[in-house]
DNA sequence: CAGCCCCAATGAACCAGGTCAAGAAAAACC
DNA sequence: GGTTTTTCTTGACCTGGTTCATTGGGGCTG
């Protein structure tokens, strides 16, 4: 079981020694998970946080009418969760499911916790990543509420291109909140202007 | 100078012993700052973490058309800043705007390091802090990705009935991603229905 | 307490983006 | 490798929400 990406992902947040390092990733264990398999559903309460070793992910939400939202996308050295079922451990109310065929790292909520009392740095490091989540998510609720469709769309080819090819357009249009038609056209106005 | 909403704030997320909660908010300093006065503005580095001891604040950014995007309110009990700029501390996209005279308790980044330093419990009173912020956010991008302009202004009124009276319709409207107009049009229908 | 300015309300025209339906094109499956 | 299922595209039409322009209140400020 190969944890180095996960490793190699704590050191770049915050210096650790060899030691530490191998402390902090103890707690985690593999998973493998196959394309369509959900790992948290709603109704269920989302006890790990999941790190990608391998693979794709998608988190999101369906409305009574039946309109799925994606909250999310993860791949190689992302994280996912249903954020708020994990930290305040009640029920989920998102979908969370494999684009991909993917290998997981992954810790419960308890050891999580252990982790984080055992050593003021590991706090840090938990402290880092909310805090970098956080500023990531005001960055990309400032850009939903001033663009326009295209423009979202534009800005995640800028910011994701490594995503798109890997992610179906229908989810894409749910993350972008747009529908899939949508999308299309856009996409189908901008490969005609380009040439 | 009272610190004690401060103390008893934190004190709401981790318990402290009267010792630590002093040594906790020792380094915030107290603002007093007049209605229509900016704390920070784009361009401008944003140094300090704020906390809203009396009065209000609204943060938004305004794109090149002159469009204003309201990303947060604050009132007592709240925290400001713009957040990207401040933990990163690169130069604010953001306008903080006093919507009353107010009254604020501020750290800045440097002093926060220090503090979060000299106590594993104090770094865990950030990183809780900032693992709220990001479940926060999380549910409102899903309310706005998933909901009508009317149905996240009912969404809003449940949620925060205290801010309404407080903050300005445009200042609302623009939070909630639609027209002042549009709100206005809104308000009206439901008062007239309720009737 | 008058005057001004900012903010909310309202109407009419308009448009970005959604809905519905039906094919086309990929994947997935056996 | 053919068939079934899922995803993507395209067209015609529709609507939630915007834009622009005007009027009517408050509430500061002198």
């Amino acid at each position: 079981m190969n944890k180095d990406p996960l490793k190699n992902y704590v050191q770049s947040l915050v210096p650790l020694t060899d030691d530490e390092a191998d402390a902090f990733v103890a707690p985690f264990e593999e998973r493998r998970v196959k394309k369509k398999q959900f790992i948290v559903q709603p109704g269920f309460t989302n006890r790990h946080r999941a790190f990608v070793l391998e693979g794709a992910f998608r988190s999101y939400a369906v409305t009574p009418d039946g309109q799925e939202h994606t909250l999310q996308f993860a791949i190689e050295n992302w994280w996912v969760s249903d954020f708020n079922s994990y930290i305040y451990q009640h029920p989920a109310t998102l979908f969370i499911v494999a684009l991909e065929d993917s290998t997981l790292l992954q810790i419960t909520r308890v050891q999580e916790e252990a982790l984080k009392a055992s050593s003021h740095t590991f706090e840090t490091v938990f402290r880092i990543m909310a805090e970098k989540g956080l500023a990531f998510e005001h960055r990309r609720l400032l850009i939903n509420l001033s663009h326009d469709a295209e423009a979202r769309y534009e800005n995640f080819l800028l910011n994701f291109p490594n995503f798109v090819q890997r992610v179906p357009q229908y989810a894409l249009a749910s993350y972008l909140g747009m529908t899939t038609e949508y999308l299309s056209r856009i996409r189908n106005r901008r490969t005609r202007q380009e040439s």
